[in-house]
DNA sequence: CTTAAATACAGAAAAATTTCTTTAATAAAA
DNA sequence: TTTTATTAAAGAAATTTTTCTGTATTTAAG
């Protein structure tokens, strides 16, 4: 699977996704060296730390169009703006999040996402609970205030974080409000339209391989 | 990347890893197919619930070992048991997880990895405030607490969801009392012996696609 | 009873991704 | 200064993964 990279440059270039998944990785990783008073870093030194392969980092690495210095490596300023660049990270990105309950609470006041240019700016329940309260300083209103804000607002992503019966249906209705993509974190197949973005999350892959490779390992 | 299978029929073959990623959400599908009186689903059926190739969802399930009937597809209750059997979700792992905070707890109280055979017994947390407490009936422990009950439990997941600053250090305890597998939510690289299963969970490599997808559909 | 459509499955082909190889550059060590 | 070691980068090769093709089967329709 593969996505463009639009450079400043105006030319196109193909980058495959396992790519993109990485780079956030490494972004991570120099921005930490950044403070801790590094300037170059090398691809055989991410490498390591991430058990790679040195000339996969370089080949992602590549796709910044950062040029690298021979027996040094990257500069790190350069390369953290780069990837940032790349990656989206340094546009905003407003996001709305439906289902603020034990999950939808840990991503709006997750700090990391400010990192990468998206806020969520309002979250959306139908438990009276929940509902005129604020999660990190993120308000929680109903389900129903939800259109006349998108239609203030410019909120491109929708994350959503409710059961998974309720899942199409908040689909459905981000949708017909304009948003582009959605984050969907419930267990269940949504079905959406061919040019809306989806990114389905489902965190029991991640525990498949786990058990997978636990299994493997005892038989030996 | 390929792990192995180890079926009942005591030969073992390389399995895809995303092979078994995708196997936990066709068994969640299949699952809600299950209860609503299905008894049949074929590969196609599943492939347009998650637009996927069916040829390629035919593929995976054939690592199961279940047979499919022409014109009809799988037989769900048989395909259930496979997938489970082949998943691990059928077996017991007991696992602790450190870092009881948002994130953690959001795990902790999630009724979803009962289903996967995971059970979380304890937490670990060094804030004053939450030890003592339970989330969902699971105990919250001091960490020091964390050496007596892994010898007297049989504990093979350590879930690491501290903040990346403390992460190293609990990764070291836990190898230190014989856990087998970490379940890493803390964006940091983790250094870990070759024996130790270590799967890292970070969940911006998803934002970064849907960033990556935005800006690209943005341009055209 | 015959035909048509849908499916599983195996193998081949294609595509995508990772790893390997080579070259050139250059910083550090001798 | 010369040598050695380390690295980036480009391209080739290998591997992995996905998609395509063809065949057989079987249900359902005509
Ligand atoms: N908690 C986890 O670690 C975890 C892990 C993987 C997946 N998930 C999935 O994420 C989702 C949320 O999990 P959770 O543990 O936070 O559950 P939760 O019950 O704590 O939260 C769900 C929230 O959605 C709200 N809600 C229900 N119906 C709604 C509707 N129609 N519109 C708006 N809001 C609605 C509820 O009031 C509640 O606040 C679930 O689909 C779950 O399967 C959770
Ligand atoms: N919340 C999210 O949505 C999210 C998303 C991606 C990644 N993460 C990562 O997950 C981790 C936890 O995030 P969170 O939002 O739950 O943070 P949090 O601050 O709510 O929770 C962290 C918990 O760890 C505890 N802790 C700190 N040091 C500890 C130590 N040495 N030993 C044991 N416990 C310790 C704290 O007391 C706290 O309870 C972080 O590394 C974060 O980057 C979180």
């Amino acid at each position: 699977m593969e996505t463009t990279l639009s450079s400043s440059a105006k030319q196109s270039v193909a980058v495959p996704e396992p790519t993109v998944r990485r780079l956030p990785t490494y972004l991570n990783i120099i921005k930490n060296l950044q403070q801790a008073e590094h300037t170059y870093v090398s691809a055989p030194t991410l490498a390591r730390i991430l058990r790679l392969d040195p000339t996969q980092v370089t080949k992602d690495l590549s796709y910044t169009g950062v040029i690298g210095k021979t027996r040094v490596g990257y500069q790190i300023s350069e390369l953290v703006e780069a990837l940032e660049d790349f990656l989206g990270f340094n546009r905003k990105h407003e996001a709305f999040l439906v289902g603020a309950g034990y999950l939808g609470s840990a991503l709006i006041q997750y700090q990391g996402f400010r990192e990468s240019g998206m806020r969520i700016v309002a979250a959306f329940d139908i438990d009276k609970n929940k509902i005129g309260t604020d999660i990190a300083g993120v308000p929680v209103f109903h389900l129903e205030k939800f259109r006349d804000l998108t239609e203030r607002l410019h909120i491109t992503i929708g994350i959503i974080t409710t059961p998974p019966s309720a899942a199409q249906n908040v689909a459905d209705l981000m949708i017909g409000w304009g948003i582009k993509a959605i984050w969907n974190f419930a267990p269940i197949g949504l079905k959406v339209p061919e040019h809306i973005i989806l990114q389905d999350t489902h965190i029991y892959a991640n525990l498949a391989v786990i058990l997978n490779k636990l299994d493997h390992t005892a038989l030996k």
